[in-house]
DNA sequence: CTGTTAACCTGAGTGC
DNA sequence: TGCACTCAGGTTAACA
């Protein structure tokens, strides 16, 4: 489910309902999910305030007050909601649940490929965060970070563009869309970008991130806020989720292809 | 190293 | 109503 702008859309409903507050209890009601939940969670979480809500990527950080860490990444269709008062009884798919004096904070995920992991006080790295690439809507990303990464790959641009340990947020539908207004092809070949090309790919992804995060981010399934708001940027998607719909430029129908098992949506005649 | 495919898992939607 | 099939905001091990 979640790109950038969910993760950070999550990371704010955070701050705005458990920041600052003291987890009673921690409970587990499932062992693994896409790799164990360590069981000593429950017990290094419990009495513990929140003190910092990061995020890095797709994943988030919650900061406890002695410094572990806990490590969320929602996959493709996890989500954390905030329950307020006492009323919450646990749903399917309700794996991990952390309980506050005035509510409680779940995380569900349906398809299980999200994490939730713990990074212990002495340790500073965790090995998915170690291979993340540079972050998009940082200054590290510019046209010559991009020609240095494109030089003589063959891949097509979605595929780089996907690829976490190159730039690390992005995924499927911003993908498409970022594409869209820097008019590049999905599948040109990495390496034949030009560097003008570059340039305007780099305005593009920033452009359509921080006006999916300004939007709340894009709720299609599975996607809600933590106090269950949708996001709305779904209705700005000019080619994502739009086959054979007409271009918002050029009135040419939208049309869907397949690159390494998944969609990908273009315009024939705005993208070369 | 580079690039592609299959696999992980559940649920919603479609067509017969 | 049931069944078979496709598809879904992600990641990565295994392969050519």
């Amino acid at each position: 489910m979640p790109e950038l702008p969910e993760v950070e859309t999550t990371a704010r409903g955070l701050r705005a309902s458990v920041l600052n507050k003291r987890i009673t209890r921690l409970e587990l009601r499932r062992m693994a999910i896409r790799f164990p939940i360590p069981p000593q969670l429950a017990d290094v979480a419990a009495k513990q305030k929140i003190i910092r809500i990061d995020r890095h990527s797709k994943y988030l950080l919650l900061v406890l007050e002695h410094g572990g860490r806990i490590l969320v990444h929602l996959g493709m269709s996890g989500r954390l909601s905030f329950v307020r008062g006492r009323k919450y009884v646990p749903e399917k798919h309700d794996h991990v649940i952390l309980h506050f004096a005035d509510g409680v904070l779940a995380f569900n995920d349906a398809r299980r490929f999200g994490v939730v992991d713990y990074l212990s006080p002495d340790v500073a790295s965790h090995k998915l965060l170690d291979v993340l690439g540079i972050d998009p809507l940082s200054d590290d990303l510019n046209a010559d970070f991009l020609m240095q990464k494109m030089a003589a790959r063959k891949t097509p641009m979605k595929n780089f563009l996907m690829d976490q340990r190159i730039i690390a947020g992005l995924g499927n539908i911003y993908v498409c869309e970022a594409l869209f207004h820097a008019r590049i092809d999905p599948r040109r070949a990495a390496g034949t970008v030009t560097k003008v090309q570059a340039k305007k790919l780099v305005v593009a992804i920033r452009k359509v991130l921080e006006a999916a995060i300004t939007a709340g981010g894009s709720s299609l399934r599975d996607y809600a806020a933590v106090g269950g708001e949708l996001g709305y940027f779904q209705d700005s998607h000019i080619v994502y989720g739009r086959e054979d719909e007409k271009c918002r430029k050029c009135k040419t129908p939208i049309m869907r292809i397949v690159q390494s098992g998944r969609s990908t949506f273009l315009c024939p005649e705005c993208q070369k």
